[in-house]
DNA sequence: AGAGAATATACCCGCAAAGGAATTTTCGAA
DNA sequence: TTCGAAAATTCCTTTGCGGGTATATTCTCT
């Protein structure tokens, strides 16, 4: 997992920016006025985002119109399953973790 | 989606944490050591993972047992479907928007 | 109680990142 | 080719965050 995505997505505005872009391409004026944003501001975290792989611009006269990109998600995706298998195999229990603290420990501790 | 949640992966060491509690539950030294992190580090991170609600700790005797929390993945796997309905719905198409801006302007534009 | 571990906190420093304002670039239309 | 929009880039300032070191806290064992 790249923590640039993370990062890029971590920003208050970037993350509403991505929310807003769940309904559809917009252009940076739109997201700008949406979200209350300057359009330098607005401009600057689409570079990050854009930069970051989590969306993607097009040029149309004028306009330049910013979409989602389908694969950062599917990176995301793909890493948050590999976690399933921890909770899957209770990989996480203490238990575990103890009676393993204890076989390695063995006879030592108290010094012998 | 919280950011919170996202800032605290965002950060390249704390997010090697998580991967290596993939593995299952670790204590501080434990963290510190494999990782190659001052201790004061790895308590810091692992303070932020857990106000984030990422980890959790148990206390053992002098250690602290640091877990992953199922939850907080559940989150974000629950957030991250709710983007499979953009891609579904082909939400993003560019050429929607442009027909979308055209009947916006009607016949406006070139000022009458 | 005292010593020594494991861990958390506090304090300081340097830097990267975010906001603001101004300026530059790019493109379409007249 | 000039004008005016839309957007990007630049420069400046401030602040939050991460690393480093030292210190406090907590628990165990004797």
């Amino acid at each position: 997992m790249k923590t640039t995505t993370l990062r890029a997505l971590a920003e208050p505005n970037r993350l509403q920016i991505v929310e807003l872009l769940r309904g559809g391409p917009l252009s940076v004026g739109e997201i700008a006025e949406r979200l209350g944003l300057r359009q330098p501001q607005a401009s600057k975290h689409l570079r990050i985002l854009s930069d970051a792989g989590v969306v993607e611009v097009h040029a149309v006269a004028n306009r330049r119109i910013y979409k989602l990109r389908h694969s950062a998600f599917q990176e995301l995706d793909a890493w948050l399953a590999s976690f399933r298998r921890v909770w899957e195999e209770k990989l996480d229990s203490l238990d575990d973790y103890l009676e393993e603290l204890q076989s390695k420990n063995g006879n030592r501790e108290g010094k012998p």
